[in-house]
DNA sequence: ACGATACATTGACAGTAATCGATATGACTG
DNA sequence: CAGTCATATCGATTACTGTCAATGTATCGT
């Protein structure tokens, strides 16, 4: 049943998507809050891995791919590969779709331009 | 002896500062080489902590910080501060210059910008 | 020279994260 | 329905990171 639903995965103890809390005030722009800092950090921690970038580099350099063709490229196991792709979803920063057997992984600009945004942009 | 030098950090068994290579191919562009991944999760693992995102905030809004006046905002004991400082300055992000007992943090702007940029700006 | 101040370094500990083998779930195939 | 394929989840292991007390190293004031 339904046809095309994003993949919401499985609240997994941090809720990610304010989508606007990311674009709190600018890093540079003034003191951050303890609360903007912690939400901002959680999301840059998503970022601050190897296998995670070059993860992201893939799929936004794509418009779909799906997690069979990161195995290869990427060269880990496929567990681990399902462990990253769900800290980039939890992030909010790809989103997977899935249809049939596959996950469908996208990027997500809007809210790597609100990181960009939170970096002082 | 010298009026005015910029901190030296110990070549702490990274060298950063390459301060383009930072700004590689954006993320979104293209895959990301190894390498290249490598080098930025390195500089936003720097940026993944709150302490490290509230301390840069507080040194970038301000022309010049002091060590000292960051112990108390940061509620962090002074081994603590120091050792963030020093991620941030390995990091390329902020630069500490030594004035007599004190040493005085500076945000290292363009470093900021290319980060963004390394994102997809 | 002495004591105090500002900061760095060291060592230890606790919490977290990356990785993978094994296993479970769910979807197509025949 | 049995078998295979694509992913997700679990459990264990290893490695890293944030934190602080204790200690070291300059620098300043007296």
């Amino acid at each position: 049943m339904a046809e095309s639903l994003t993949v919401k995965r499985a609240a997994s103890s941090l809720d990610a998507h304010s989508d606007d809390l990311v674009c709190c005030s600018p890093v540079t722009a003034a003191p951050l809050a303890e609360s903007e800092a912690t939400e901002l950090a959680r999301i840059l921690a998503a970022l601050a891995d190897p296998v995670r970038l070059r993860l992201l580099s893939i799929v936004a350099s794509s418009p779909e791919v799906c997690s069979c063709e990161l195995e290869g490229p990427l060269a880990k196991s496929q567990p681990t590969i399902s462990h990253h792709t769900k800290v980039l979803a939890d992030a909010g920063i790809i989103t997977g779709e899935k249809r049939g057997k596959w996950t469908w992984w996208h990027a997500n600009p809007d809210r790597i331009a609100a990181i960009r945004k939170a970096l002082g942009g």
